[in-house]
RNA sequence: GCGCUCCUGGCUCAAUUGGCAGAGCAACGGACUCUUAAUCCGUGGGUUCCGGGUUCAAGUCCCGGGGGGCGUACCA
């Protein structure tokens, strides 16, 4: 497919064909010895001849001077390019450079009437021509902006413009990566083993959704995209590796909304000789790191609201905090009854089973008045296959998930290790599901058999952590690249 | 998946009840040697997402399709 034709893209493609006319390479392949801005605008005024390159980001022509306006990671800075200064040819290339091409430069530093430290420039050197041009934003005198780039597909798909031209995306996704190196260093300071296991499964399992399906050539046979990292890193710790992490992918073929993507980043991080206490103990930490890394906190702004970070976060039970918030004793209720409440409270009329009810109904009670950072804790069984009971009340799990602001951040339990309860749990997941074929994760119950030792298991969502730190009220916002219909 | 809603030059947005599709920025030509939304003069640019329909007349109303946003459902 040949380039785009449009009348932009056009003139510019002629300049371009100009520039290599006069004998101009408008894609050199080395940049000369250069300065980052940042260091230009701290030198100040100086006879020096400095050197720096980065984007024009503005123009401004007046005959014989022009002033452009070139940015790089590290700021700003304005050029000013007089006829006398420069010698014909790069005087003339100037005459075919537009807004979006990235040039290098060289002169002394000074500072103009109007008070702007700006580069004299001495020599000019195109080193990368824009063939398509970008939205040129700018702010008027009564500081009314022109022109930003606000819709949200143009942004997701053209990512490259949107960080270019939006601070708050830019610093965003810069905040992203700190925070996951600071949960690294959290974790392996503290003698974890961060760990990749396989994204190519061929009995998936450690969560509920519905899988992504492939199928292996070579092999002829179906496989899956994880939709959790849980039962292989279990695996390991009864291998006798005790700390063990993995931060990476997990894919979900389920519905795409504000608070959950089909691929999105998870950390799940499983300890021995400990249970869901020091898990949240551990989760305290991350947020802690994340948040330092991030450059906020203890208070952060979300959604709205005014988060406070400083752990403890509250504990609430899910049973009594059930009972508090409706008035009633739902967790003696059978399924029939707690049926009819959720369809009387609009919350749908197809739900059967008792745990789903409960959840639907905790959801609906007790969820959305979690803003500041809590814990849920002891969930009933049903909900928590994968968790061990608490020991005075076989009917209760020793789980918690983590809320902020109602967004769900953090999933944790006492991680069963009892082999035969486990096997019957998971036997009984296999048949019901359409996808396992009735057949449960069989090396995951033998590393079970042979003996893992009681842990904490945490899994913590790592997209909406930096929704939270970040104040973005999409996780789309926090992912560079997010799944988007094909365009027709 | 369902409901509501939006889609207009490159970007951001106008267009009364259905009545000649416009503006700012960007672009092009010209003037201008200290500007910063530079300014001034001039010019071009539209299958109004796509396909049907109603109408003398459709950006606007109706039907179908595509894409987006919001809500909702699924996601232990």
């Amino acid at each position: 497919m040949a380039i785009e034709e449009n009348e932009f893209i056009n003139i510019r493609l002629e300049k371009l064909a100009g520039i290599r006319e006069m004998g101009i390479a408008p894609y050199p392949p080395h940049t000369p010895e250069r300065l980052p801005v940042e260091v230009l605008r701290t030198t100040g005024e100086t006879e020096d001849v400095l050197s720096t390159s980065g984007r024009i980001m503005a123009k401004r022509k007046h005959g014989k001077t022009v002033f452009c306006d070139i940015t790089d990671p590290t700021g700003r800075i304005q050029l000013f390019i007089n006829k006398k200064n420069l010698d014909e040819e790069s005087w003339e290339l100037l005459g075919k450079m537009d807004l979006g091409d990235i040039i290098w430069v060289s002169g002394a530093l000074f500072v103009t009437r109007t008070g702007e430290l700006s580069v004299r420039v001495g020599t000019l050197l195109l080193l990368a021509k824009a063939a398509r041009p970008m939205p040129v934003v700018k702010t008027d005198a009564d500081g009314e902006v022109h022109d930003s780039v606000s819709d949200p597909d143009f942004i997701y798909r053209h990512r490259c413009i949107d960080l270019m031209l939006n601070e708050t995306s830019k610093s965003r996704f810069i905040a992203r990566s700190r925070i996951i190196s600071a949960i690294r260093n959290y974790l392996d300071s503290d003698d974890f083993l961060e760990v990749e296991t396989p994204v190519l499964q061929q009995i998936y399992g450690g969560a509920a959704a519905d899988p992504f399906v492939s199928h292996y050539n070579s092999m002829d046979e179906d496989c899956y995209l994880r939709i959790a990292t849980e039962l292989y890193l279990k695996r390991l710790v009864a291998g006798g590796i005790h700390r063990v992490y993995e931060i990476g992918k997990d894919f979900r073929n389920e519905g795409v909304d504000r608070t959950h993507s089909p691929e999105f980043t998870q950390l799940e991080l499983y300890e021995a000789w400990t249970d869901y206490n020091g898990m949240m103990t551990r989760f305290e930490d991350i947020v802690q790191a994340a948040a330092g890394a991030a450059g906020v906190g203890p208070v952060v702004q979300f959604a709205g609201h005014e988060i406070d970070l400083t752990p403890p976060f509250k504990r609430v039970p899910f049973v009594p905090a059930l009972h508090e918030k409706s008035g009633k004793n739902l967790f003696d209720w059978d399924a029939a009854r707690l049926s009819a409440l959720a369809a009387e409270l609009g919350l749908g009329d197809d739900i059967k089973d008792r745990p789903a009810l409960l959840d639907k109904l905790f959801d609906h009670y007790v969820t959305p008045g979690l803003i500041q950072p809590s814990f849920v804790v002891d969930y009933p069984v049903e909900l928590s296959p994968l968790a061990k009971q608490k020991d005075d009340d076989p009917r209760i799990t020793e789980r918690f998930e983590a809320f902020i602001a109602g967004l769900e951040l953090a999933n944790a339990f006492s991680e069963q290790n009892d082999p035969i309860y486990q096997r019957e749990i998971l036997e009984k997941q296999a048949t019901g599901s359409e996808y396992r074929s009735g057949v449960a994760d069989e090396e995951f119950l033998y590393a079970l058999e042979v003996g893992m030792p009681p842990s904490g298991g945490l899994g913590i969502g790592v997209d909406r952590l930096v929704m939270v730190l970040t104040d973005a009220m999409s996780i789309r916002d926090t992912i560079l690249f997010p799944y988007l219909r094909r365009e027709q």
